[in-house]
DNA sequence: TAGATTGTTAATCGATTAACAATC
DNA sequence: TAGATTGTTAATCGATTAACAATC
């Protein structure tokens, strides 16, 4: 258990969000325990990489018995760092960024979207619910006032390494890149692409075999 | 060569779309011919690993040259079917909907939305510029109407297992689906999941890795 | 105790990388 | 031909799975 030395494998830190979910669903139900077998069933994966995955945080679970689910779905929300709210901001108030400033499902995961930006004076001002838009020359300073921690990149393409760029400059570590573009950052700046076109591209490849 | 026994790997698919926006950038300012090592550093990866790739679909290049952009574009194009438009349906005009639907990004990629779809009798006939909102009731004739291919989930997670299975029953086999849910459909249709959640709380992991 | 299910090991599978012969 | 770069092989690395001893 050695656990200085044991590295996360990226794989398992990429399921934890699909075993919350299907734990937070088994708590709303009243359910108190639960097995790998059914909770992987749940999932889509086997028993055996859900309970290897789990063991990298320890042991979580009761032999013979199961999982408990209160207690599991904690553990997973610690290292998911849902316990610290994370405050994100949101740069491009276009149509993806002003999408995403309404999506009513962030804060059940502990996220929440305090501050949209643009350039476009136009928009500076504009409220979406609780949400203002705020020129991007203030990004620096509303990242304090908000403590935004995770910066999502909704601007196009062509934008989007200098805004980047802002964003590491301000002290942002984290950017969530919606841009169909490599970053380039400093190492310490952990970027995760989401890069829509990506995934439907794909989907129409298999269109092809099918219909070959 | 014997390509019908070589399986091309998923990883490898999946970086294709990353190739073709390389190349799409190098042919745009008249680059002809570039090497695995040069086109390696733009996306991101080893040169090894792009030539692995490119080979399971043949001698792509010219040893002791490079590759000849146009000609790999062409190829990378017919691999992941953008040559035969791919005419997407949205269910769900709601704001992820809706931004997706006025996305530009997808024309240059062979995709088109042609159709979003709403059980909302209030929505009904809107026009998001040339695409109209329908009765999800009409996702049959719509989807002869207009050829379409991929349907698109665009619902709360709570409908989407039934708007999946609309779906397939009307005959759609690809599925990209936003909503953070396993869909149960038949082995024969392809389901992208595009869980935008699990991206942030990743993210949201690295944050909690840093600041211990 | 008997039954059940975890946690872990070892085997397998798949993907990445390094190295270099083939060849333009 | 000499130089360059591909395509491919073999080694390595990482992730998944099967199996079962540990233990509730």
């Amino acid at each position: 258990m050695k656990d200085e030395f044991v590295v996360i494998p990226k794989a398992t830190i990429s399921r934890l969000p699909l075993y919350f979910r299907v734990l937070s669903e088994l708590d709303h139900v009243g359910v108190t325990i639960v097995s790998s077998e059914e909770m992987a069933t749940k999932v889509g994966i086997t028993s055996s990489q859900l309970r290897k995955d789990l063991s990298y945080f320890g042991g979580l679970g009761i032999r013979g018995t199961g999982y408990d689910v209160s207690y599991l779905l904690a553990k997973i929300k610690e290292i998911l760092g849902m316990n610290q709210r994370r405050r994100l901001a949101i740069i491009g108030a276009g149509k993806l960024g002003t999408a995403l400033a309404g999506y009513g499902g962030f804060l059940q995961h502990g996220l929440e979207v305090k501050a949209l930006f643009d350039i476009d004076e136009t928009k500076i001002g504009w409220k979406f619910g609780e949400i203002g838009v705020y020129h991007i020359s203030e990004l620096k300073r509303r990242k304090k006032e908000f403590s935004l921690d995770i910066a999502t990149i909704a601007v196009p393409a062509a934008a989007a390494q200098q805004v980047a760029e802002m964003a590491v400059e301000v002290g942002f570590n984290a950017i969530w890149n919606f841009a169909p573009v490599r970053l380039e950052v400093p190492e310490s700046v952990y970027v995760r692409n989401e890069d829509l076109v990506v995934g439907v591209l794909i989907l129409s490849h298999h269109l092809t075999r099918i219909n070959q």
